[in-house]
DNA sequence: CTGTGTGGTTGACTTGGATCAAGCTTACGT
DNA sequence: ACGTAAGCTTGATCCAAGTCAACCACACAG
């Protein structure tokens, strides 16, 4: 009958996108919540979206009142220069947040792009400070998440104001792994999301210069790349080139 | 009479170093706040402490309990890598905040060294959280505070990751300028705390790279340089250098 | 299956900033 | 007043990565 199976599409859409059972409640803000505390930012996450690869989430300028959390998909956030410069500040991954920049002038100040069809939940940000005021473990959460968003920043600054070439590309492959190995896929075999462009612009380099160092990357037997498709040969080679050479 | 006139010292300090009556509260934490609300903050900041020029206030992996609000002086943060190589990651002067990357883990990880004799003011973290679950304002002063760092990281990326190093040095100077009149110093007279070392690694270049902008922005009279001591003659002419070349 | 466009690779060459080196300036301890 | 060390400047040279250009590999629309 067709009125039931319609009404039970809709119950299982609403428990799939419950924070309460969503798989990557661990990852996300929900980590550490009791089942009570939950169930209350189940309320709270009241909106989900899709974004369908190459559409802006948010952009630089626009209004901000929520946050979101990334339930697939993959995105990247820009910043531009008047003069067209462009400089990718990071590629986010299911579990992840986006948005945190908007907090301080109530503006986004990049853009949020998809790289590929996503899900987001957007999570209004004026309810999440109120219920941080009420569940301790929320809000120590949340500035657990601000906090390694300042230390992976710091890392990102390390590696353009320190690193040459081929460590980029190496703590890049590396860091991109240990994301997905903590999502459950493969450590050492993935398909890049984003453009040999995307890539030299988040670690200021040229887009030949990614490409060339991936086929160094492969002549050395660290690894196999066939365009977006990468599989690590071997971890502990790329980790020594990481650590190799002073500038 | 020496004992009143001790006496008289001991309250007029207090009183200086109380958030209510600094002259900092305008940029500091206290932003925002009512004077009840500032009244309890007082209780809060518990904790003064001199720091000599070339100390740490605190090192990368060491405990994290508390932030520092920043009373008079100046810092730098930087990472260091195994192999010696050091990236200064901010430099940080009054009214600021140190101490925010500690959060995420629990652990700093990152060195904070005095540049000059300084004084700090710690906020044990785990109070400052409390409060801020009692004062909306003040919670919310904080989360804009922790977003204006992740906003100043991304600028730090867009310099080191698209600019050239004389416009990365434009940026710089620029930077200092305006964070000087914000503290109603002159925003065209002042002393650098920090080695042209210090600058190169802020900025991704060498420190002979940075000599020579200097020397080539005062011979086309942007600038007047000696030793450590700057004026700037023309702002909008570091202002064209910045935005002029595409790298 | 074929044309077209986007993205990726590779080569030749150029260049901005690094490296190496020498000399200068300033601050400070004796 | 003088010696020393730390920090700054400047020049000569080199090289990693950028630029310019040609070509290749898919994906996909018709």
């Amino acid at each position: 009958m067709p009125p039931e199976k319609s009404t039970q599409e809709i119950t299982l859409a609403v428990i799939q996108t419950a924070c309460s059972n969503c798989n990557l409640r661990e990852l996300c803000l929900p980590l550490g919540l009791s089942e009570e505390e939950l169930d209350r930012l189940d309320d709270l996450v009241s909106t989900r979206r899709r974004v369908k690869r190459g559409e802006y989430l948010y952009r630089a300028g626009g209004e901000f009142d929520a946050i979101y959390a990334i339930r697939s998909g993959f995105f990247k956030t820009d910043v531009l220069l008047e003069d067209g410069r462009e400089q990718v500040t990071g590629f986010q991954m299911a579990g992840e947040l986006l948005g945190l920049d908007g907090i301080s002038t109530e503006h986004h100040t990049c853009n949020a792009i998809a790289l590929e069809d996503s899900e987001i939940c957007a999570i209004p940000f004026s309810q999440l400070e109120s219920m941080s005021r009420e569940i301790h473990t929320l809000q120590h959460h949340f500035h657990k998440v601000m906090s390694r968003e300042i230390v992976r920043d710091h890392g990102v600054m390390m590696l353009l104001g320190t690193m040459r070439a081929e460590e980029r590309l190496a703590a890049f492959l590396l860091n991109l792994s240990q994301r997905f190995t903590a999502r459950g896929y493969s450590h050492a075999d993935f398909f890049l999301r984003m453009t040999r462009e995307e890539i030299g612009s988040y670690l200021g380099l040229k887009l030949e210069t990614v490409s060339r160092a991936f086929s160094r990357f492969q002549e050395e037997g660290h690894i196999a790349v066939q365009q977006k498709h990468i599989r690590i040969l071997n971890v502990a080679g790329l980790k020594a080139l990481m650590n190799h050479q002073p500038i």
